[in-house]
DNA sequence: ATGGCTGACGCTGTCAGA
């Protein structure tokens, strides 16, 4: 089973990228971010004439986030729920379309479209910051021991600088800061692993390219975008990788999709070699 | 790179992204 998470950066923008992508790689399940569209403007029948199912969560504008799916799609749940936006002071903000997840295959798909932050020194870090506080806790809910876990999307964060091309010209910048660092590792519990690591350990993985600067065609780029998978999960993993060829196109989005390859559900043969 | 690109909105400029 494939699945990926793609940052499209507007899915009416960018619907022909998607579905060619989609039809060529044999993509199971798709998540979306910034799709900058209300649902009623969504382009679902492009997806439902190639067979998929979809699950949608968007606004105009900005963010947005969505599930393509061609296995059924079962209990969606959309945003954090209000008890996670008050513990946090989150619901004083204004309401972004930036989490969607659901079940599929008896696997809990987690779609997140993290917040930029813009820059250390704003208020649009302090709400990166509780935006991740929330996820934390959305996590914890899940109970994380007793539930099959692919958390996916685009993080604005790169964890390591090994996902930076130049690092030393972003010490504590944004996206790169040991805050932010920090406050993902400690939502993901120790109980979350990015699984592009497992297979990947080298440098120059990159998962977003700035649009200026000729960011694409210096290979100037991070890794912002990521897959985690808890452990019976990740045992089933087989690889992981990006994508590169969508971001080479005319018109592209400036992210690339990155796609985990996993034998789900797991076959008994297979839980007999780990027991 | 002094965000020097891109998309949405809606009108020829402004906001936001990363």
């Amino acid at each position: 089973m494939l699945v990926a998470t793609w940052n499209v950066n507007s899915i009416r923008s960018r619907i022909d990228h998607v579905k060619e992508w989609l039809m060529t790689n044999n993509v199971d399940i798709l998540c979306l971010q910034e799709t900058k569209t209300e649902d009623q403007f969504f382009p679902v029948e492009v997806f439902s004439k190639l067979g998929y199912n979809i699950c949608i969560s968007g606004q105009k504008s900005y963010n947005g986030v969505a599930i393509i799916s061609r296995f059924p799609i079962n209990d969606i749940e959309i945003g954090f729920d209000q008890v996670i936006k008050e513990s946090t002071n989150l619901s004083a903000l204004s309401d972004q379309k930036r989490i969607i997840s659901a079940e599929i295959n008896e696997l809990r798909i987690i779609n997140v479209y993290v917040p930029n932050g813009s820059s250390i020194n704003s208020d649009k870090f302090i709400y990166k910051q509780k935006w991740i506080e929330c996820l934390k806790t959305h996590l914890q809910k899940i109970h994380l021991d007793h539930t099959s876990i692919c958390l996916l999307g685009d993080f604005n964060i790169a964890p390591e600088d090994r996902d930076i091309h130049t690092p030393s010209k972003y010490i504590e910048s944004i996206m790169a800061s040991s805050t932010e660092r920090e406050l993902l590792k400690d939502a993901l519990g120790g109980k979350l692993e990015d699984v592009f690591r497992i297979f990947e350990p080298g440098e120059q993985n990159w998962s977003w390219w700035d649009y200026r600067h000729s960011a694409w065609e210096r290979d100037k780029g991070w890794r912002i975008d990521h897959i985690y998978l808890t452990e019976d999960v990740l045992r089933c993993a087989n690889s992981c990788w990006i994508d590169k060829e969508p971001r080479s196109r005319e018109k592209p989005s400036d992210h690339a999709p990155v796609v985990v390859d996993i034998n789900w559900p797991p076959s008994d043969i297979e839980n007999e070699f780990f027991f």
